[in-house]
DNA sequence: ACTATATGGTGCGATATCGTATCATAATGG
DNA sequence: CCATTATGATACGATATCGCACCATATAGT
């Protein structure tokens, strides 16, 4: 089927929106933040701790699709709070492994529960029963762009 | 209704998963972008041509939410590039409007024609139908964080 | 009108992010 | 083994973004 034009409306309306809300959302979540804190360190915080940590900065830095001095950058300003630790990555000599501190967990679980009242003023507004159907497509899209990010 | 965990649960989730959806299709965005543009340039002329120009500076700094110094910046780089040019705003002395050129339309549709093969292959990927299923509750959400933004 | 306050825009310094070059260690090929 | 190439991480310089201070103009209060 398909109309080709307007499948790439969508989809380019699709992600004029999804760049707003993340613009919108991520700026309102920094303000929640301790000070001199910005969503990249808890982004690599909560990392850590959903999917557990050892991981080396370059797959830190392929997991944020950011250049690898940038996570360079931020794992220094984590290791200067406490929040991370530096462990030798015993497979291979140029490596580190990344390892959270429990002062990093207690950032991360602190940063959650001061989003919570944002949160929950949002769960009155939207039907929080529409958002959970919308998470499948959305992991299938990002799942997609990040199988494709290499190859693209 | 409602359980309040689940509730707060989701939409941290969502904002998680549109966080990281924005990350990836931007940065993939900016790669087809010509030298020295970034998405934040071209978020500017896309307002402007979807909108309508004469905008001030401090609308669109509102618009995208960030600081108006950072507009300043962004706006002085588009009228480098010629994309943009400045007009004395009739109704306060203070202030300007922002008039998008004729290069400044062809950026944009150059911009957007340079994506299209990226957002076919999407397309192929993921049935539009399905996203274009879920953009009303995006707009919604959007149209939410914008309104609060100041308030919260 | 005149003063006081508010607002639009910019200059400046600090930090974040990014690209390039470089160093150290691994992996590969003779 | 040694030489070559590839890879993980960092140093360094450039630009983007941001907060604060400041100036010019507008608005409000008297």
């Amino acid at each position: 089927m398909s109309k080709p034009d307007t499948d790439t409306a969508v989809l380019f309306s699709f992600f004029n929106e999804v760049g707003i809300i993340g613009q919108l959302s991520g700026s309102l979540f920094e303000r929640r933040l301790p000070d001199g804190f910005l969503v990249s360190h808890f982004g690599v915080v909560n990392n850590l701790a959903r999917l557990g940590d050892g991981k080396t900065p370059l797959d830190l830095a392929r997991a944020f699709q950011v250049p690898k001095t940038t996570m360079t950058h931020t794992l220094a300003g984590l290791e200067k709070a406490g929040f991370i630790r530096f462990a030798p990555n015993p497979r291979d000599g140029r490596s580190k492994c990344v390892m959270l501190t429990a002062a990093g967990r207690a950032f991360r679980d602190e940063a959650i529960a001061g989003l919570t009242p944002d949160l929950e003023a949002i769960a009155r507004a939207i039907p929080p029963d529409r958002v959970a159907a919308v998470l499948p497509l959305l992991a299938e899209i990002r799942t997609w762009l990040d199988r494709e990010r290499d190859g693209v």
